[in-house]
DNA sequence: TGTTAGCACTCACTTTTATCGAGTGCTAAT
DNA sequence: ATTAGCACTCGATAAAAGTGAGTGCTAACA
């Protein structure tokens, strides 16, 4: 049986109709609605042959049609037209981009919100990652009479940052030239350099101080394991709660509790292995609280190389062309503000 | 009519059961299975009468009772039983406190976890707050060829880190002293105080990297209102959907909704004005899609005299001794580990 | 006078039955 | 190949009937 021209219209104007009102959808529907200038009894005829070629599924036996995960396949890969953003979307999501790309993890955060705001989906970032992160700046800073700021940065630009309790804060310079000597011992090193060699040294530079040795270490550790461990930001969960196929409440709580793991988030925007858009329908992802959810992801890379993935989660009746504009856009927008920014700095 | 101690027992029944079950309470359930010595039809007569006082409230004509906001304003005021944490839930508490105190973002947010985990309920978190914060230290550390840390902290100790991206990054020496200057100049302001004239110092002092001057301002900037801005911690608000009192979608939708307003996550935790536990029952708290809602209430007290404020929300129907004894835990916790790190301090 | 057994009554909830209508598949005519 | 026509299916909605937990009242009892 051949996919001529006309089923393909019928297939459209069905996915297009169910996406629009998640009802299934009738064969007098599409006759009214769509002029394709056949009638309904012909239109009928298709169905069945596009049912039987498993694009479409019936509910049950006396109600219209549905796309099936293999509808929205075809759908995705051969029909769907390219949106562009409007113009005041493109600024919205360009201004938020700019007004947090100093700092990865708002970025991160804010980046997500936008794009639940925008989409009414769900939206999941993974953070740039660096594995085997090597320390490239500690430094130590003093706050007040009783702590001390350590600040850790390791390659990739991951910083952070801890506050040390002390009894006595050595003079400012002192301090300085602690941390100094702290650098260049840890400098380069990952975590598991760190051995008990090294220890003893930083002990010996530390003289009296040599009690913060513990937290310093400690802190240094976490900054380490948080630079290889992948962060994920989800947004926009409760958006879910609008879409019918979650009108059960049953459903709707166990799609959260899968959404609550962050391993399954973090599977789930690794399935992206390389840069191009990737669009998982339906039951093509494996979980089986989200076999009515798809999920678009997409890769962004920041200045120096490292990329991170972008995530979108609806209902398999999402409005696909929507989402990929948007997701198109906003990976532009972080490219567009690194390059302004280095631009800028020529500039001057 | 007098509030006996039969009718207290009886009210007390009547809390308890409901808070156990959700189910409306009937005479003849008290008569079974609480062994008050009297049979259901006085038991039937004593409810007629609490209802007349207001405590209880009859769902319709041929249902049980279920307490009314007065009924658990009496229970949590006068009935309430203290209840001790488990050793392991109070171990769990102050591991969790432990490794998280010296970075205040990350406490809370991982005390919030903690708390909806332990009580199944939502929890809420406002940081310590400082108003119109003086600057406290600025610092510039290289990063990478192109890159410049940016660390700013305030009084109460907030830290913030940021990225400033330029073309040259000065030798480390002439960067530290850039910094020291930078901070010389601006240590001590709060972000009103920085006017057109100390803007050019700064100019002046920056020479050839002058350009950075607005990216550095604004990170100053952000720093400066993060730090007077009360950042709140929400979570397990999916906890939510677990209650049968949500089971209703619509309700549970407008009650996340209101949950995403940051504001009124801020007034609600602001009316705990003085530093005791405060218990907000249905409707006194002013939001017509939380009048099914309790929230309890406590301050907590940093080390340096700055104070935030945790909330437990649920249904009216929580436990309010389980979330009374969390909350005691917690807020003790929290003082433990900053009384340990001060005596750790001494010891050295 | 307080307590209790007994009983009629109420009303949400469940189950059953009936009705409706959107949508299909098949057939026969065009 | 297309389409009008029609019998048929079956979920959804509505109406009717039945069930039972729980009440309030009354009258008897200690």
């Amino acid at each position: 049986m051949a996919l001529n021209d006309r089923k393909i219209q019928i297939l459209q104007a069905i996915i297009n109709d169910y996406i629009a009102t998640a009802e299934p959808v009738g064969s007098r529907t599409i006759a009214k609605k769509y002029n394709l200038g056949i009638s309904s009894a012909t239109i009928r005829n298709e169905m069945s042959d596009l049912e039987e070629m498993g694009f479409i599924i019936q509910p049950h036996a006396s109600a219209g049609r549905i796309p099936s995960d293999l509808g929205y396949r075809l759908y995705v890969d051969r029909l769907m037209q390219k949106r562009e953003l409007k113009e005041e979307e493109q600024q919205f999501l360009q201004s938020v981009v700019a007004r947090n790309i100093s700092q990865i993890d708002y970025l991160m955060e804010e980046t997500a919100k936008a794009i639940s705001m925008l989409t009414n989906y769900t939206t999941l970032i993974s953070e740039p990652v660096s594995k085997g992160a090597k320390l490239k700046q500690i430094r130590l800073l003093p706050l007040d009479s009783e702590s001390i700021l350590l600040v850790t940065a390791t390659e990739g630009n991951y910083v952070k940052n801890h506050i040390l309790k002390v009894s006595v804060v050595p003079e400012e310079e002192k301090l300085f030239e602690l941390g100094r000597e702290i650098n260049a011992i840890l400098k380069g090193c990952t975590i598991n350099d760190i051995d008990q060699r090294i220890v003893g040294v930083l002990k010996g530079k530390l003289q009296e101080y040599s009690y913060i040795l513990p937290a310093l270490l400690s802190a240094v550790e976490q900054t380490a394991r948080g630079a290889e461990n992948i962060q994920v930001h989800l947004s926009g969960a409760k958006n879910i709660l609008a879409f019918p196929e979650f009108s059960d409440i049953q459903r709707a709580k166990s799609l959260f509790q899968t959404l609550e793991q962050k391993e399954v988030l973090v599977t789930l925007l690794k399935e992206n292995k390389d840069d191009a858009m990737q669009i998982m329908i339906g039951s093509e992802n494996n979980l089986q609280s989200m076999k009515d959810c798809s999920v678009i992801t997409t890769t962004y890379k920041m200045g120096d190389g490292t990329r991170g993935t972008i995530g979108i989660l609806g209902p398999t009746r999402m409005d696909y062309s929507q989402v990929v504009s948007v997701l198109n856009g906003m990976v532009k927008n972080i490219e567009n503000v690194l390059k302004a920014l280095k631009e800028e700095k020529k500039d001057s």
